[in-house]
DNA sequence: GCATTGACTAGGG
DNA sequence: GCCCTAGCCAATG
């Protein structure tokens, strides 16, 4: 077991290219549903360069925040085939990534 | 250990 | 669709 935060940064490791996902899910797949605010802080340090943080938006397709770079996260959503609106994800329910996914292990 | 902060979320007006 | 409020959690001083 690990810390909070080790998961969640594991979590968002995860997240593959052209899909996006909420603190909420990331919080979700952390193990803490409850932890999405805490989610965004550890994002805010956003130390791992192996994280795409940008690949971590706020609940309804909404940017979230990108260290007040909020424009390059935009550019960075757009160039992995997100349709980025002013502030919100247009086709966000077709790229939010799925955590049920999660590497199939085998089930026997 | 307590108080404050913050890339959050859901609900109500 | 927008603004405000209450709840929740980890990190930091």
């Amino acid at each position: 077991m690990q810390n909070f935060t080790a998961r969640v940064l594991t979590v968002v490791r995860r997240i593959p290219p052209g899909q996006v996902a909420t603190y909420g899910d990331v919080a979700v797949a952390a193990g803490k549903p409850r932890a999405a605010r805490a989610v965004g802080n550890i994002m805010r340090d956003c130390k791992a360069p192996n994280v795409p943080c940008h690949r971590v938006v706020a609940a309804g397709g909404l940017l979230g925040g990108y260290g007040g770079n909020e424009g390059l996260k935009r550019s960075l959503l757009r160039a992995e085939g997100l349709e980025v609106g002013r502030q919100r994800i247009r086709n966000f329910r077709e790229r939010r990534w799925d955590p049920k996914r999660r590497k199939s292990r085998k089930p026997l």
